[in-house]
DNA sequence: GATGAATGAGTGTTCATTCAT
DNA sequence: TATGAATGAACACTCATTCAT
């Protein structure tokens, strides 16, 4: 059962850091110390396998966002939190998380591939969470009067943008959370 | 000569939407109308093609970045009019900006590969463009008093998300434009 | 004992129905509800197993034939029998009598392999039945002056034709038996 | 263009004598002195080449059966030739009607399979051609008051069970031919 | 008896690339 | 310029079989 875990935790990494479509199931194998047909013991495919690593990843980031449905007085503490919640996954899993926000768009052609289902759940959940976010704030005059569609959809933009960043190793700056958290604070905040 | 084109312009449009390795040779041949051995004949294999495809993208890019070194009063129209640039190339190129900003990681992996060095240099103009702008902005009082190199870093972010959405076509909102040069203001200007 | 003969069973209709080399081990398994370990501990590999069903196979089919050895007044009443003999048998271990009659001849390179003599030995058996019969008739008078070889050789290929047919669920005919038996009646006696 | 030939002649006599299952493309891209890729140049696939050889076969031995189709005086004449005209077939393209013949049964389960198709519209025109034969032969009192459908399909059998053993090469008696027709005339002409 | 985990050797197929024309 | 024919190397995947338990 180790070996399993070996083959999910290699194809983690060999998918987040040379795509799908470049990594090989006999890399996979190779490097998880394994032959090539246990992964097909363990699972139906090259397919099958990417898509499970999607959907354990998806399932435990969705449990962090939901983790952030509470109350809180001021919205921008929600903005706040989103932001860190990313900041938190990347570092923990970062292979993961690289993974939901660029995937190759070659699978996102597919409507119906289980990826492209949650990747859609997942905007729809950051949608809703920002909109709701920010109509209140703009509402209660916690923010300034801003658009609400496309000031949600430059956070999305945002936090990929930093969560792509990191996957590729390209920013390891440690100030960046605190930098990303007041730099949108002083757009929002009146 | 028309068919060269063909294979070019088919090739950035293919490579863009699956990616280098979920393309074939043959699916860029029979998209483009011709044969296979004619990409061979115009171009020494598939790695020569794409870096082609990138180089162009990026001599055209750097020009149009290159026409930002003109002299402002105000930093922060550096910044607005590197927004503009962004948002106009996405609109005219939006294949080759996507490539440059979501190219699958396993070719940056070489760094020695054209490709690499093209996006390094790319990331490296952003950079040093970007810091001049801030430390001045810092400097003379128009900006906050902001960390530099981590605003740098988050700047390079929100634009690569914001290319990145454009090009997958997730994102085709009006406003974006005014509203990330607004949010970004209300960021960096006092 | 039960899941030996579950395992026997549907490997026999599988291989009926799919041939040897189209049917998996692992179909075998599933189908008869158990693992494919199982059936190495009962055979010593899918070529035994093979064996075993064609063996067994081929020795309730011979004790029939045997039975046929008695001493009648009539040369045609015994081909009259071995007519029946196959329609019984088709209808009793259809899937059996049709892998006699009709495994993919691959098997039947290897002459030494054991199915390849098994068949050979019906081959003889039924050669040295229809010979021996045709012989007699003629000399007697009870046939026409018909050539010997050629008629076995004909009647092998009648019986054979039915039982593929059957085998294949081709051809239901209730009135078949009848009818096959007058065809030749008229052909063979005077 | 003479390789794509020999890949067919090779694969036609492979899957006669190993079965469609018992045949790999390597075997046949070895026998025909090729390479395995070049299969796939010329077909879509091992199915594909299978498909393109029974087609190929049964447009011939269509061509033949249709020839059949010219008004006699006598219906035995008909019955005469058409067992004619599998003797002939099967002389000079005795691995195609084998195929036709032999098909591992595997292939026709599929029912919507080209092979399947062909297969079944042979056995109608044979059903036809010979039931409208024995209707007319046994109203005219040419032959005997015999059941038909039964007739035919022992008829069908029979001829199927001699193509069988030819293209098995288990049955090389020359007398074959006039001893077929002459066991059948004595059956059904009066 | 019975099984979950594992594998060496292959299987059909695809790919980027080449060559003769 | 342009292509039909061809291939070496690799690909995802399957198979019959084994072994530790």
């Amino acid at each position: 059962m180790k070996k399993k875990q070996n083959i999910i935790e290699t194809a983690t990494k060999l998918f987040a850091s040379q795509g799908f479509d470049g990594t090989t199931t006999l890399q996979i194998a190779r490097e998880a110390g394994v032959t090539e047909p246990l992964i097909y013991y363990h699972f139906e495919g090259k397919d099958d396998l990417f898509t499970h690593i999607i959907e354990h990843g998806f399932k435990v980031y969705l449990e962090r966002l939901d983790s952030l449905k509470l109350e809180t007085a001021y919205q921008f503490e929600k903005i706040e939190k989103l932001v860190e919640v990313h900041f938190n996954f990347v570092r923990e899993m970062p292979d993961e998380i690289y993974l939901f926000f660029s995937t190759c768009p070659a699978k996102l052609k597919d409507k119906s591939h289980v990826c492209s289902k949650k990747l859609q759940q997942q905007r729809r959940w950051l949608d809703a969470y920002l909109t709701s976010c920010i109509e209140k704030g703009v509402k209660t005059g916690e923010f300034y009067p801003i658009p609400i569609k496309e000031t949600v959809s430059l956070l999305f933009a945002l936090i990929s943008g930093i969560v792509r960043q990191r996957g590729l190793h390209l920013n390891t700056l440690k100030g960046m959370r605190i930098t990303t958290i007041e730099f949108c604070r002083r757009s929002l905040v009146k």
